[in-house]
RNA sequence: GCCGGUGUGGCGGAAUGGUAGACGCGAUUGACUCAAAAUCAAUUAAGACUUGUGCUUGUGGGGGUUCGAGUCCCUUCACCGGUACCA
């Protein structure tokens, strides 16, 4: 037996994992190794390592433990790497499977929860794992709610927290109100089976929707974080851009509001819907219609939320014989309910543009609502027209077409058999009822032409015919012109299925079919000279595209007419120009302000004044220079103003940015003739609006004291007397705040830019009592009264037969201090996703018994430098976490805006589960858990950490296969008898691992001759041993994680030490007692494998360890580079990129040397035989390819 | 529908545009053993045959870029995850 052993000599040679795994738990705990010393953080960089908050659920298995052991190598790689580790535990202790245990067991929650921690703490132990159990959180502790409580008054204060009765997701299982975020398909996230329901309730908020702009905005920052969480959470919180645009009802003083993104198409509303749900159904419902509503609400309100969800659930609503006059064609639309509008998104009501919205579509289908086609797919050459014939039309041209057409296809060899029909008849055919002829021209020539008519005995097809454009026109892109035409034709005149025919022979044609969306069927007709028969089904046309039929606005792209669009509806009557590049707007604004110069002079403002303040602007009375470098650029403009009905001119302003949030009107100017029509105050109007869209939230302006008119204006539109903000001596000053809510109710406004967020503020009360309870309570008024910050925490009932808060008198009631007036707490408890939000900060400085957490501190050590958790809370506790951190900072708690730098989302673990029949989530209801404590008796700890991470990538999926943990078992027995010497065929011997350099020229046989090999395999070796060095660190590198390749570098380094053992150097060294090079490989095995299985390592080199170190003081090995270079390498050759041999070289040889070589290789010879090579391509130390 | 991701041996999975299948599991064979387990050694992508220091094929399918593609681009299919009457 070896009897190297330094210290103890086990009796067994065995690995004991029991024993040992126990054994180095007990002294890392006595040591107080994992205890972040903060001292230490002059010297060392900080590193912030954290694990989810996990709930306690009591037994753990390996599905849980994964996380840990991820987070664990990270941790204790980062303490070799020379940081100061941040590595805490705590536990989100509160929620419901306590409250069902103290009802099944009749035990208090609390008992049952601290029980569980107990028990998972010390699982978590066994696991080894290397936390700081010293800053322990525990969310359910008085001395942690206490602070939750703290920080919801700093919300409340801080006006983020809010009261609000609305209808709320109700679980009839938790008893309780969710979160939007907690909601799952209509389904609650803790219980798959029971469907929300919809309750009114009063409920507490938190504003999250304050910040739901930054929330996005930063997720840019998270440069760190997988994409997959980011896009997740861009998704929940929804932003979308558009307009917001009123609508008046007819014959009513009502106003629709209606929101859209998609105002390009606004000229194609064929009907409004709102939401069965919204308020002026009830006013503008027709007595006629009355029952129908009344009805349809009825029908809508017995539905589940799930059921009105779902989709494939066909389209319904009702007429409310109302109609709202469309601003911009001032035409009278229906106005209808339906239960496909949300109520509490948007406005709750909607335009119905069936051409370009596939939802549209289908409704108008339903209810024969007109379909009008505003946007094409193509931008239409203008001096394209389009003219359907009619019967009474003078057919010459029609005619003359089809002889074209006819003749065309006889060219091309189709035969075509209704030639024999006089075209008279033919065209009378095209002419009759839904059908129709068409011809194109440009610039007034017939190019070409298209029929249309219906299927025989199927009233919803159609059919395309004699599509044709004469040759000298075609490849222009037409065709696909002529097609959309014709389908937005058949779309318009209900019409859902277009067929045509082809012949083979025109292939390009059905390329182009099959491109736009038509497929190949079976004949449809018995047109036997076709043999291509095909169809397309007709839908909205949802793209973006230029718009047609809509007057004023055709031929502006999607995008442009958007922005135009709000522009034209912001005002009913002037139109405002930004577009000082153009030059006859540069004309029309010089005249203005020269204009704008007199009428200074003429108001009575001296010569002198204007001459001093105005002298850059009208030095050489060209406006013009001064214009551009005052105006033009970003956040800046001039607006010059159009009268809509006269296009007359009729004055301008101008606005730039003061500082970041401020911005200035200047040149403020109305012609004389235009004064007096209130047209003054909407240039205003438009100016502040201008500025909210361009994030300024103040306006300033400046006037001349004797401009009354003006001053009076001014004040009228909220405007007040400011001190000087610039140098003009003379002048009076005014202020504005800006803000959303107070821009002007314009008046002749009905359309306005809207920014519209999926994300709803969260809701927080739970109908709890293992909760956090919320600090409030209310007077007999209902007045809300906070608990003062020295009466915290509001401590949960705890020895009460009674649990339940609302129904606990004792509790609910007390009497006011400092008043003596009886109140009311407020019973509702806290989301537990409260308790979450901020315990991050906490383990910064957990003991803290004076406030939540020191500023100083949390600064220091945050944020997180390395967060580890599951995909599910991508959502929810990532996106609570961030704006609790971004609320805090701007309550002045904080001063960073994330607080997780990089985030891994670990994939979970996986097994069969025999109730299943498949493999499923490894979870406790499925049946198919391997939990801790038997596998770590079976196994031991190191190989279950080792297995998980060999398994795949960490934030890949993984399956549990005994079989798998066993091989890990498998090799750390390898390493085990090599360190012990009891590897077969060995003898006893003495190894000394505290040498931690090795050289080449130290090596025991490096001056021994090469030529028997001696020296040879110990070469070998201590080049693995760096090159493992090398790839095992770049794998733990934060970039990488690759820890399942880490392992198998080690695997490999292992594999190669068995075969130096066997090797003729080893039984040399063997027999003079010479270990140099294997202690080196064990000193840096050891030090490689510390992170992925402490135990054995720390065991091992304790063991091993002459000096009596202990691994854990030991750094992280470093490789030396020149150790891995090789002289020789393998040069691959190759024949047009396929490997043909490959030949040892040296790595000095020139690239002429290599191709000599190579090319006298026998098998490229044989290969290349009477080949010529045409080119060559060495690529250096790699390989040669040779081009033939 | 939209957004993200993944497709490589019997299985889990490796491969900075440069020898596809590292490492492990499983399987097969041999050594040790009375035997089994454990261990050690070896084989293991597929195919046909002339059984070779040989040949052909091969990273979901089709195309492209390149001297060279698992890797880059286009297209298509399949699966997984997220999300959805969001106007």
């Amino acid at each position: 037996m070896p009897e190297y052993s330094s210290q103890e000599q086990t009796q067994d040679s065995n690995y004991n994992f029991g024993n040992i795994e126990k054994k180095w738990q007990t002294f890392w705990k006595a040591q107080k190794l994992f205890e972040t010393d903060l001292d230490k953080l002059n010297k060392k960089k900080k590193f912030y390592s954290l694990v989810m908050f996990p709930y306690p659920s009591g037994d753990l298995h390996m599905g849980h433990a994964r996380v840990y052991t991820i987070s664990d190598v990270i941790s204790r790689y980062k303490r070799m790497t020379g940081y100061e580790v941040l590595n805490p535990m705590g536990f989100d202790a509160f929620g419901l499977p306590a409250e069902n245990a103290a009802i099944e067991r009749g035990i208090h929650p609390a008992d049952w929860t601290e029980k569980n921690i107990e028990r998972m703490r010390e699982q978590l132990v066994k696991m080894g794992t290397s936390y700081d159990w010293k800053r322990e959180v525990v969310s359910c502790r008085p001395e942690y709610y206490k602070w939750t409580q703290y920080l919801f008054l700093k919300f409340y204060e801080k006006g983020l927290a809010y009261k609000k009765e609305s209808p709320v997701n109700w679980c009839k299982d938790c008893e309780t109100v969710l979160a939007n975020e907690q909601v799952e398909n209509g389904y609650c996230w803790r219980h798959s089976n029971t469907l929300v329901q919809k309750k009114n309730l009063s409920q507490w908020f938190l504003k999250i929707t304050d910040y739901a702009e930054e929330l996005l905005q930063d997720l840019q920052k998270l440069t760190k974080w997988p994409e997959q969480v980011k896009t997740m959470q861009a998704n929940w919180i929804g932003k979308s851009e558009g307009a917001e645009i009123d609508l008046k009802v007819e014959n009513s003083a009502e106003t629709i509001t209606v929101y859209t993104t998609r105002l390009d198409t606004v000229f194609g509303v064929s009907y409004l819907v709102l939401a069965p749900e919204h308020p002026l159904v009830k006013k503008i419902v027709t007595e006629n219609q009355k029952a129908e509503i009344e009805n349809y609400k009825q029908k809508t309100q017995q539905l589940s939320d799930i059921d009105r969800q779902s989709e494939d659930r066909e389209k319904t609503g009702a007429f409310t014989g109302s109609y709202a006059i469309d601003p911009y064609t001032q035409t009278k639309i229906p106005i209808w309910i339906a239960d496909y509008v949300l109520a509490n998104y948007g406005t709750g009501a909607v335009m119905g543009v069936p051409a370009h919205d596939l939802r549209d579509f289908k409704f108008a289908q339903k209810y024969n609502l007109p379909i009008k086609w505003v946007i094409s797919s193509q931008k239409l050459n203008k001096n394209i027209k389009i003219e359907k014939l009619k019967a009474s039309d003078n057919l010459i041209e029609a005619k003359k077409i089809l002889e074209e057409y006819f003749d065309f296809r006889e060219k091309a060899g189709i035969k075509v058999s209704v030639a024999n029909k006089p075209f008279e008849e033919l065209i009378e055919e095209f002419l009759a009822d839904r059908n129709g002829f068409w011809l194109f021209k440009l610039n007034e020539k017939v190019i070409g032409c298209v029929a249309v008519h219906k299927i025989e005995n199927n009233d919803l097809a159609c059919e395309m015919k004699r599509l044709f454009i004469k040759p000298e026109y075609q490849r222009n892109g037409y065709a696909k012109t002529f097609l959309e035409f014709i389908e937005r034709w058949a779309v318009e005149n209900n019409y859902t299925e277009i067929f045509l025919d082809s012949h083979q022979i025109l292939e390009t044609a059905i390329k182009m079919y099959i491109k736009l969306g038509y497929h190949e069927i079976k004949a449809y007709n018995h047109n036997p000279d076709a043999n291509i028969w095909m169809k397309k089904k007709l839908n909205a046309l949802v793209q973006y595209g230029y718009l047609i039929n809509s007057d004023g606005f055709n031929g502006l792209s999607s995008e442009e007419a958007k922005t135009k669009l709000i522009e034209y509806g912001f005002s009913n009557n002037l139109t405002f120009i930004n577009d000082l590049e153009k030059p006859e707007y540069k004309k029309i604004a010089q005249d203005l302000l020269t204009e704008y110069v007199s009428s200074l002079l003429e108001q009575g403002v001296d010569q002198e004044l204007v001459n001093k303040y105005l002298k850059d602007e009208i030095a050489d009375g060209n406006h013009l220079t001064w214009l551009e470098k005052e105006f033009a650029g970003d956040k800046k403009a001039f607006f010059i103003v159009q009268e809509k009905i006269s296009h007359k001119f009729i004055g301008c302003i101008g606005i730039r940015p003061l500082n970041e949030k401020a911005g200035e009107l200047k040149r403020l100017f109305l012609k004389k003739e235009f004064r007096g029509k209130s047209y003054a105050q909407e240039i205003m109007d438009y100016s502040q609006y201008w500025l909210l869209n361009n994030s300024f939230s103040e306006v300033f302006l400046d006037c001349h004291h004797k401009q009354l008119a003006a001053i009076n204006l001014y004040k009228k539109s909220g405007f007040q007397l400011t001190e000087r903000y610039n140098n003009n001596a003379d002048d009076t000053f005014f202020k504005k705040i800006l803000a959303e809510n107070n821009i002007p109710s314009l008046k002749n406004s009905f359309a306005r830019k809207k920014i519209q967020y999926r994300l709803r503020d969260w809701l927080i009360s739970r109908q709890r009592y293992w909760g956090t309870p919320i600090p409030l309570a209310y007077k007999e008024n209902g007045e809300i009264v906070t608990i003062p910050e020295a009466d915290l925490p509001v401590k949960l009932p705890v020895n009460s037969k009674d649990l339940k808060l609302a129904s606990n008198d004792d509790w609910k009631y007390f009497t006011d201090k400092k008043t003596g007036e009886q109140l009311i707490r407020e019973t509702d408890t806290m989301d537990t996703f409260i308790c979450s939000s901020w315990y991050f900060l906490r383990f910064a400085d957990a003991l803290n018994q004076d406030k939540p957490f020191d500023l100083d501190l949390v600064n220091k050590l945050l944020p997180i430098d390395q967060y580890v958790g599951g995909i599910e809370h991508a959502i929810l506790h990532l996106l609570y976490a961030r704006f609790f951190t971004k609320a805090l900072r701007d309550i002045g708690l904080l001063s960073f805006d994330e607080p997780f730098e990089r985030l891994l989302s670990q994939g979970m673990v996986t097994m069969y589960s025999a109730k299943e029949g498949k493999t499923v989530k490894m979870s406790k209801s499925k049946g198919n858990v391997v939990g801790i404590d038997e596998f770590v008796y079976e196994y031991g700890a190191d190989s279950a950490r080792l297995f998980m991470l060999f398994a795949g990538s960490p934030s890949d999926e993984i399956e549990w296969s005994v079989e798998g943990a066993k091989g890990q078992l498998r090799f750390l027995n390898r390493i085990w008898r090599i360190c012990t010497g009891s590897f077969e065929g060995s003898t006893p011997i003495s190894l000394n691992i505290d040498k931690i350099d090795l050289t080449v020229s130290e090596l025991p046989l490096a001056k021994a001759s090469s030529e028997n090999k001696i020296g040879l395999a110990e070469k070998t070796l201590l080049k693995q041993i760096h090159r493992t060095i090398k790839s095992v660190s770049e794998d733990l590198h934060e970039e990488r994680y690759s820890f399942n390749t880490a392992i198998a570098r080690m695997t490999e380094l292992v594999n190669e030490m068995y075969k130096y053992l066997q090797s003729e150097d080893f039984k040399l060294l063997n027999e003079k007692s010479d270990y140099t090079v294997l202690s080196f490989a064990i000193n840096s095995l050891l030090r490689l494998l510390y992170p992925f299985a402490p135990h054995i390592s720390a065991e091992l080199w304790e063991k091993l360890s002459k000096n009596r170190s202990n691994l854990h003081e030991q750094n992280w090995p470093s490789f030396d580079p020149a150790a891995i270079l090789d002289n020789d390498f393998e040069l691959v050759i190759q024949i047009n990129g396929k490997r043909i041999d490959a030949i040892t070289c040296a790595k000095s040889l020139s690239k002429e040397e290599l191709e000599k070589l190579a090319l006298n290789n026998s098998k490229l010879q044989t290969k290349l035989k009477d080949q010529t090579i045409k080119k060559t391509i060495v690529v250096p130390s790699r390989l040669i390819n040779f081009v033939v």
